[in-house]
DNA sequence: CATGAATGAGCGTTCATTCAT
DNA sequence: GATGAATGAACGCTCATTCAT
């Protein structure tokens, strides 16, 4: 089974307002890039604390420093912003659950469907830890409502949920998982992990990641496993 | 081990604006009372659709043909109504994990631990079916940071973490479940149930709520039981 | 000369909304009066702290236990609580301030000068000691624009000034008083007077009431230089 | 009584909102300087005519033809415009009193005595020359409850009265004054003086100005009585 | 008579967005 | 390209006033 979740991109051609950039690699783009880095961080650190809804420019603008209007040229309103900063870490989620649905789909074993889990969460985790942030922000919002500048967080956790049902579907295909609902099981997996993931970032466990990581699979597994003697 | 949580309400005599009530009982008290629901009910409505943050007030006012001014005679401000929107399935709640907590404590074989968690799920099932959109409205607005409107999401969110936390942690003090770290497993759990309970309320999962529920149980028990054979 | 200042009442016919009392004296209208007071002297004390505008009928039925709507048995509107309020002083002032110009027009020497001055801070002391609140609130906001609630206050103020120019004329034309313009040694002394009667009632002028009144009386008709003969 | 409002600065370096100017001197800072003057002149205007409580923003932006939100660019709130309007005449007026009581405590006759105080009515007459609508606006308010937007109102009052006592009290101490208690001349020669004022800024006062504060000068220093040979 | 629910205009303030400089 | 002034709709909330009970 193949999956087309990177194919889908989450974001779709970003390119703000009056088609910016010169020559891409010039001394314009650079700057461009990084004076967009400077406010999408700024505003990542304020989402975090307040929420994107409440979040306002104003403040964006004041924390780097740059004047009101600026803000509108790198980035055509809120929405814009919450895409772009979701953008690398959808790719890389979207990537992760692809590979993980290859490689159950072809798995035979259940050392093989342990081992794609393993690689997924391996996959998740190292996404996790590169961009902390935009996970954390990800999870805070990805159960509100879709509307104004959460859209695109909605579109991810499409994805994600989507990507989940498959892989179990993939699973239960290769009589590799216990056949309970797949949905019901999808969703369970994806809500335990993401829980997870949100305490771990939010310092309100106190363990190493790896540690948490393998007890995550551990329940996760062995709840799942269908045939019995240890 | 024993809980306050329910003697701990999450929100505590909510009397709102100059001491509203007359006599209890009284025609006068039984419009508020009417009133104060067609309020609530249509802010439901509106915060499940947008979330709490982006609802105003105009919108709640203007759905259930009230003048603004009214709104105010009613609740003190939005938080005020958030509050009173989430006092009793925050007292149901609590009430279970309390009387599950209790349960699991004085249990001494696994099958009481079995029937405590069933119970549990029994009562919070029920809370969820008598009162699907709180409960909604909770399991979409809970992660958010804890600011404005939302505060009292986030008191009830702490309650349930705090008690999920303590019935591991009894659970394992009777040797009735796989000794992982209590922080992860309830977290996990507790995430697992929140996403499953969300994805059926939006009816996002096509299953009678009590197969879902008992999927539920299996992969929970299952995951955590530390003992094998069957 | 004889003046009108009493004949034209500083409040005319308060009789509110649709003719309330009974026959007058009877239970009723001794309820009502009560009533009356019992608001007015809670809008008093608000008025003093927070000024005539500022005070909202909220505040006012609030600090006496009443219904809102009571209010409007009792006062048309804030304005006519203001006229209610300061009714029995401007009588009293007014009538103070025509005694004096009737006993100045008619006198010859300087001594029945000094004793009719002497004779009008006797009464105006009297009224202010008698009314303390009220003469406050006068002093504060005579000076303000004549505007809404106000209005009553203005009148007042107005008669007063007409009053002290009408004074020094009287006296003026008796050759009892050096000869400056009247309405500019009018206004100084009432000037003199207000600020001193305030500090006074509101404490902090740390001085036996009779002696400001007789330091002032010393000013005003002996100036500040003390090396003068008596 | 039409206005004619300071062509100086209202208020040399006050920086209100987010640090507005930007080079001193600059187009943009000049630009910002006007707009500022004609919103607080309109102020003024409107604050003249029904006090400071009762004028609204609404009221302000209209008379001078800006966008409700663009008043917020140039004051914080209503208490920080008042703020603005009175500093300039704050500081004249503080600073008249000092030079006046620096003049009286070194003085050691009676004609150096009569100076300074010339001199003081001459200070503060060209302040009220020059500042005509914002000696009125204060004498007007200055005797109102401190609360809200008459803040700054309240502290320059403060200031007067103290300066003045402390004047008597130097006077009295070089045996220049008739030992009365200084509070109370204090308050007497405020009081009379700015009623003065008043109603010569209001127009009530038919008289040019030197002529009043001539004769303010005789009554305060020889008081009323006619017949005293010199 | 007393009550307090209802009203809706209006308040101070904030905001995303545009645009001249 | 960067700036910050300008806009005006919209927000949360208050208020004087009316009126059915």
């Amino acid at each position: 089974m193949s999956s087309t979740l990177t194919k889908n991109p989450v974001v779709p051609g970003r390119n703000v307002p009056p088609e910016r950039p010169g020559q891409p690699g010039s001394r314009r783009a650079k700057n461009r890039e990084e004076k967009t880095q400077i406010i999408a961080s700024a505003a990542l650190e304020l989402m975090l604390a307040s929420g994107i809804e409440s979040v306002t420019i104003d403040q964006i603008v004041k924390r780097c420093g740059i004047a009101k209007g600026s803000f509108y040229r790198y980035f055509k309103d809120k929405t814009d912003l919450v895409e772009a900063l979701m953008e690398p870490v959808g790719e890389l989620v979207c990537g992760a659950l692809d590979a993980c649905i290859t490689s159950v789909s072809v798995a035979t074993k259940k050392q093989e469907l342990l081992a794609a889990y393993v690689n997924l969460a391996g996959g998740l985790s190292m996404t996790f830890t590169q961009h902390p942030d935009i996970a954390r922000l990800y999870l805070q919002e990805c159960r509100s409502p879709n509307v104004g500048a959460r859209k695109p967080i909605g579109i991810l956790a499409d994805n994600i949920i989507h990507g989940a049902i498959s892989l179990t579907h993939a699973a239960q295909e290769h009589g590799l998982q216990r056949p309970v609902i797949a949905q019901v099981s999808a969703n369970a997996v994806v809500g335990a992990a993401e829980k997870l993931i949100l305490a771990h970032l939010n310092g309100s466990l106190d363990q190493p990641p790896d540690q948490i990581y393998s007890t995550l699979i551990t329940l996760v597994v062995d709840g799942l496993r269908g045939d019995r003697p240890r």
